[in-house]
DNA sequence: TAAAATACCTGCAGGC
DNA sequence: TGCCTGCAGGTATTTT
């Protein structure tokens, strides 16, 4: 399930692969890969064409690649050269997407046979390496948007996440303070803090002690940093060991698994022992979906409300 | 207005 | 072997 990290390591990735080349061809397999684009497949396709890739750039789990229209860039390149500096004259249109629970984006020779799961596939004037993003269960998607030097208009409502430099921890303290829910919920509100999904939330909360139903208005500031501080520890320690591949259906640009789920301390280890204290750790339903918790060190608290 | 509930979607595991 | 059910869960939309 790609969170922050896994996102920021496909980001990465697409830096590395596709950033200064210029999009030949485009052709959608599914059009719900596209349920976004409001013009339909159709114009998608015929709308990236021709278009240079100037940067790879994300907001929480949401990637975009900023896009230059041939004759925007301020420094036009030279045939068969990569444009440099890649910088476009005005801010121009983004190739925004979502990975969903399922999505990849592949960066792969052209002879690579298709994937079962293909949903729609790049190729560039170079002649070199596709981008081809596959997903399961097509609940990702790939839309063309305003804003890609920016940020694109369809997720201006998505807060900053905890690894972004101007992530304001005070406001994020008081904007938790102020809320009537539970923690859980909280940590999984986009528009509160970006980036964390379940496995994460779930890996935070055990390393603060703090149960997922503890209410967000119980929470004295220190409780709040210290919460914080382990999201922080948590996202930063996936990153490093590429991200978690819990079901083998997140990978990076490159076809490779990360390794953090080795080091995953509460989510999916039902019945297992605590890392801390040797409880067994339990599994409940909560918002239809898994919540793993240690009842030794976080407790339920008493009388919660979610 | 905020919070909670629901829909979307496919592959897989397990039970019968 | 085949069918059915439950589960995985991020986001947008609908309901409370």
């Amino acid at each position: 399930m790609p969170e922050l990290p896994e996102v920021e390591v496909v980001r990465r990735g697409l830096e590395r692969g596709v950033v200064g080349r210029t999009i030949a061809k485009v052709s959608v397999l599914h059009p719900r890969a596209v349920r976004r684009h409001v013009t339909g497949a159709a114009d998608f396709e015929a709308a990236l064409i021709g278009q240079t890739i100037t940067a790879a750039r994300r907001r929480g789990k949401y990637l975009w690649l900023a896009l230059a229209a041939p004759g925007d860039l301020d420094t036009p390149g030279v045939p068969g050269e990569l444009p440099a500096p890649l910088r476009p004259a005005e801010d121009g249109d983004a190739l925004l997407g979502h990975l969903g629970m399922s999505g990849q984006l592949l960066v792969v020779p052209p002879s690579t046979p298709d994937q079962t799961h293909l949903r729609i596939r790049f190729t560039f004037t170079d002649g070199g390496r596709e981008l081809r993003f596959v997903d399961q269960r097509t609940f990702g998607g790939m839309a063309i948007v305003a804003g890609g030097a920016s940020l694109p208009d369809p997720i201006a409502h998505i807060a900053r996440d905890p690894l972004d430099p101007l992530f304001d921890d005070d406001a994020f303290v008081a904007g938790l303070g102020a809320r009537r829910t539970g923690l859980k919920r909280a940590l999984l509100d986009q528009r509160l803090v970006s980036g964390i999904g379940n496995i994460y939330a779930d890996e935070a909360l055990w390393a603060a002690g703090l149960h997922y139903a503890r209410g967000t208005d119980t929470l004295r500031r220190s409780e709040a940093r210290g919460l914080l501080a382990e999201v922080r520890a948590v996202l930063t320690a996936a990153l490093e060991a590429g991200g978690t591949s819990f079901d083998q259906l997140y990978v990076s640009t490159e076809g490779v698994s990360g390794l953090f789920e080795r080091e995953l301390a509460a989510y999916g280890r039902e019945g297992a022992p605590c890392r801390r204290c040797a409880s067994q750790i339990r599994r409940d339903a909560f918002m239809n979906r898994s919540s793993f918790t240690c009842p030794t060190c976080q407790p339920r608290p008493r009388g919660g409300r979610w």
